[in-house]
DNA sequence: TTGCTCCTCACGTCACGTGAGGTGGC
DNA sequence: TTGCTCCTCACGTCACGTGAGGTGGC
């Protein structure tokens, strides 16, 4: 009796159908109630029974599933003659490559993020959404700001083919604004030491960017940079709070004043 | 009256704020009800209208969701400190890491599928599945042969370290293949000769590939080979149907026929 | 009056997970 | 009687999409 069984073709229980191919009971009872694969046998109490066939059926629902495809997509196969699968294929590896460069997009987010804040610290996250989203959505600033500025500055700040460098840069510019946003929260007087020797660096890096590019702008340029608030603010999100901009202010007034003050002092110096 | 009300901060209807940052009314209702991003003001008539502040929050959002996390994890984060972001960060880039290597290996088995078809012309969808799922399941198969067979079968048959050479190989046994099931469907005899050789072909490339193993294996293992159906029908599903099998059998019989007149001719001749 | 914008239900989607409550055979 | 396996509802999940039916201001 056993034997004659086992010979024939082999009956599952949907338990031991579960075990046997990994998908638990309730998915094969949902592809059931589906359509997708009805088991060869109902006993009189409902009790459902898998034949091979039904594995082999099964199998190739699974890898489908593995191809990404809907349990829908799965169905229209299985009942169709389905002679054109090749395209049907060509076409869901499109798709998948598409897939694949978003998210190649995203871990290259993260992972320049992560170069980028490794001095830092802890870091106030709001400035590292900021950072990322500056990241995410680089393209579109970029030609947003074409529209705006000429574009040797544009090449200049987003430093065409000197991606290295960049990076060193970006690390530099985060580490140095991180710090900054902490001596506003700790109350530091603007004029010390520690607060100015940050605004000096941050400013050596936009002069050393920026300058080169600066003479070729027009005035009406220059007055819209003056102005920076006429920014999108969904392209260009404000990372700082009001107390963080007055602070910033502060410093960067101070800064001119000492850099007027060693001028007239340069001056005085050669006259006498 | 204008100038004021653009100098304070702007007011966005929902329909205005949808527009503005792409996101559907629908979705910024939808997020009010969650408590994940709920407009500054509500009218009289309780209508929505966002702020510059909001504009901010729904692009932390914006960028949290562009980096896969859940609205769920979105709504603690932002309500939370967020001092360990940056640990949230790295975890997060694993999980996406490890979707890229699923992806990847989706991507590879197709390719690789499209690369073994390409002188198939149309193919049996249900052959191009088997296949799929050996390509699929390759370690697997690799580890449960690995009991059965000696290792140096096993790495001739996967062909350790020729990938290149294997998949010239692949091509070539899928074609025969193709091209056997094709005959059997349209009739043709087995003693053909376009139908012998398609056999000879894939003899010629099993005997290249196995013949030089064949001679460390042990009884047992030669007697297991011989009932090939004692193969797990999980890992190796079969892509034939019985009238298939019984009609490679009744060729390969006819080769080894032809094969034992040509010996006994040859020895006939040098006898002679 | 017509069009436009806003509103609130409320059902649908996708592929199941997870009990609840009950049955049959050892 | 207890345990095991099977069954059928039926609600929950996740992030919205898509009407249906109604209101307010120009």
């Amino acid at each position: 009796m056993e034997k004659e069984k086992g010979k024939q073709s082999k009956l599952y229980s949907i338990g031991a159908f579960a075990k046997l191919t990994g998908v638990t009971e309730r998915t094969l009872r949902y592809y059931d109630r589906q359509g997708l694969l009805k088991p060869s046998i109902r006993n009189e109490y409902g009790h459902r029974f898998y034949t091979n066939h039904d594995l082999f059926l099964l199998q190739k629902i699974l890898t489908l599933k593995f191809l990404d495809f809907s349990l829908d997509d799965i169905t229209d196969y299985l009942n169709k003659p389905g002679e054109q699968f090749q395209q049907t294929l060509a076409s869901q590896l499109e798709l998948l490559l598409k897939k694949r460069q978003q998210l190649n997009k995203v871990i290259d987010t993260i992972e320049r993020m992560q170069y980028m804040m490794q001095d830092a610290g802890t870091v106030d996250s709001d400035l590292l959404l900021v950072f990322m989203h500056a990241i995410q959505h680089e393209e579109v600033q970029k030609e947003y700001l074409s529209g705006q500025l000429p574009s040797s500055l544009i090449d200049a700040i987003y430093m065409e083919g000197k991606e290295e460098e960049r990076l060193e840069i970006e690390r530099t510019i985060a580490a140095n604004i991180v710090k900054l946003k902490q001596f506003c929260k700790d109350g530091r007087d603007a004029k010390d030491e520690e607060v100015l020797a940050c605004g000096w660096q941050l400013l050596s890096i936009v002069e050393k960017i920026v300058g080169p590019s600066m003479e070729e702008m027009t005035e009406q340029q220059l007055e819209q940079l003056e102005m920076g608030d006429a920014l999108d603010p969904v392209l260009f999100p404000n990372a700082f709070t009001p107390e963080e901009e007055a602070y910033f202010k502060e410093l960067f007034d101070y800064m001119e004043t000492l850099k007027k003050q060693e001028e007239a002092g340069g001056r005085g110096g050669n006259n006498e």
